[in-house]
DNA sequence: CGTAACCTTGATTAAGATCAATTCTCGTGG
DNA sequence: CCACGAGAATTGATCTTAATCAAGGTTACG
């Protein structure tokens, strides 16, 4: 698939943007494919610029000296991530001492992502007031999920955590329903998973195993019901009430 | 203590203003004082604007269902918190819909802090794109903040996240001395607890009992010694790689 | 000197990780 | 079309870490 640059624009970090604005920081851009697995970047590997997601799905993550892993984040279409070190010293990235702060590999089969270099676009984004603001909300944003996950992970069980990611995955949909369709749709009460199990276990913080349990534990509660990498909602309420969310 | 525009250059947010721009931002702040203990907001609150710390500590953290309470953060002086609602989303804040994220609550006894209105602050701050800058690298450097937070949260054990908070307050001291004075120091292995052990339990995402036994293990391992709040750094390098930071 | 807040220590329990054995699923090639 | 094998997922048994419960000790301060 070939990209233009009007196509930046369902990138809500560069939704405010006009034609000009977009060609030139299309201009310096360029696009990489990956296949399922591949890496995008190594934690302290040299930084050159941030991503922006076209087509499939990227998983940032941490590894311990042991092995695990962690997910901090699956980022989807028109995401944009390591944004960080472009803005984090400015003094650093120029002398090119600035590197990627996490780990990045895409999760599916042709993964797409621009790459927007760090040291073109810092020298422009001075003439871009309005793109400040956005990256602002961005990076605001992000934080606020970031700060989530940290309260999930530090005062809620894996069941909890588990509603959580439910609702949270609902609440995606629902979004989702409203920009693509214009007459009203009775709103699902499940969705598929968009990765596999192993994935979502590192995101929620355990392993395959517990995770597979606590589905179990949750479907005979009738909470939900699981058919492969489809998730039915039962009990809504419930489910909320869980999740402390109700 | 009275304080004049000048004082907000000694925060890195506005170090880069000049003094006229200084002025503006503090006509119309102000100054607020709490005790030890005080609540600075609660979360859900209607969102008045971000802090600066002054004098004192504060300490940013949630609480769940049951009363279990986690420190995110804890601010010092002139660190700046609740930014995000101010950009996160500028329809919101002007229609006052803007909330507190998370909790605050004043760590010292005379703890003084400047609120900066957001409505009136991003009005100018279109006018600074230099400040725009600044923040964009406060928040970069939150998230990477976060972002450890989670790592160590997820993947490390209470032991490891010890000795990484202690090897952190290393880091800061060491920071300190090289502004503080001109002369070589040799860097002091020791360093006094600026809160309670409850505090820093809390911190640790664990409770009071559990860290008071993990400082005991580590005494009995010769890689610290606790006395009161003085922890003083018996073997550094192990302390290190038990961190996994050698 | 007395009380409250802070901290330590021990015994017990519970959540979740680890280890191990199967089973399920799906794509590939014969 | 079926067989094979690899990766994904389930399940059970056991172990480890850290939370909970309970009691006592220390410190700070009016």
């Amino acid at each position: 698939m070939k990209y233009i640059a009007e196509d930046l624009k369902f990138v809500p970090l560069f939704s405010q943007l006009d034609q000009e604005q977009l060609e030139i920081i299309f201009s310096f851009s360029h696009f990489k494919k990956y296949n399922k697995g591949e890496i995008i970047f190594f934690e302290t590997e040299p930084y050159a610029g941030f991503y922006c997601v076209y087509e499939g799905a990227v998983k940032l993550y941490k590894v311990s000296r042991e092995g695990r892993e962690h997910i901090v984040h699956i980022m989807c279409p028109y995401d944009t991530f390591a944004e960080v070190p472009a803005f984090e010293n400015v003094d650093k990235l120029f002398q090119n001492e600035a590197v990627y702060p996490i780990n990045a590999m895409a999760l599916d089969q042709p993964t797409e992502l621009l790459l927007v270099p760090a040291k073109p676009f810092i020298t422009h984004l001075r003439k871009f007031p309005d793109l400040c603001l956005q990256f602002l909300s961005t990076l605001s944003k992000r934080l606020k999920i970031l700060n989530s996950h940290i309260e999930t992970l530090s005062l809620f069980d894996i069941k909890k955590r588990l509603a959580r990611y439910i609702l949270s995955e609902l609440e995606i949909q629902k979004k989702n329903l409203k920009i693509s369709s214009n007459r009203i749709e009775p709103i699902s009460l499940s969705f598929e998973l968009s990765f596999s199990k192993y994935d979502l276990a590192s995101l929620l913080g355990t392993i395959i195993e517990t995770l597979s349990r606590t589905f179990r534990k949750m479907q005979e509660e009738k909470l939900i019901e699981v058919e492969g990498k489809k998730i039915i909602i039962k009990n809504l309420s419930a489910l909320k009430s869980l999740a402390e969310l109700d």
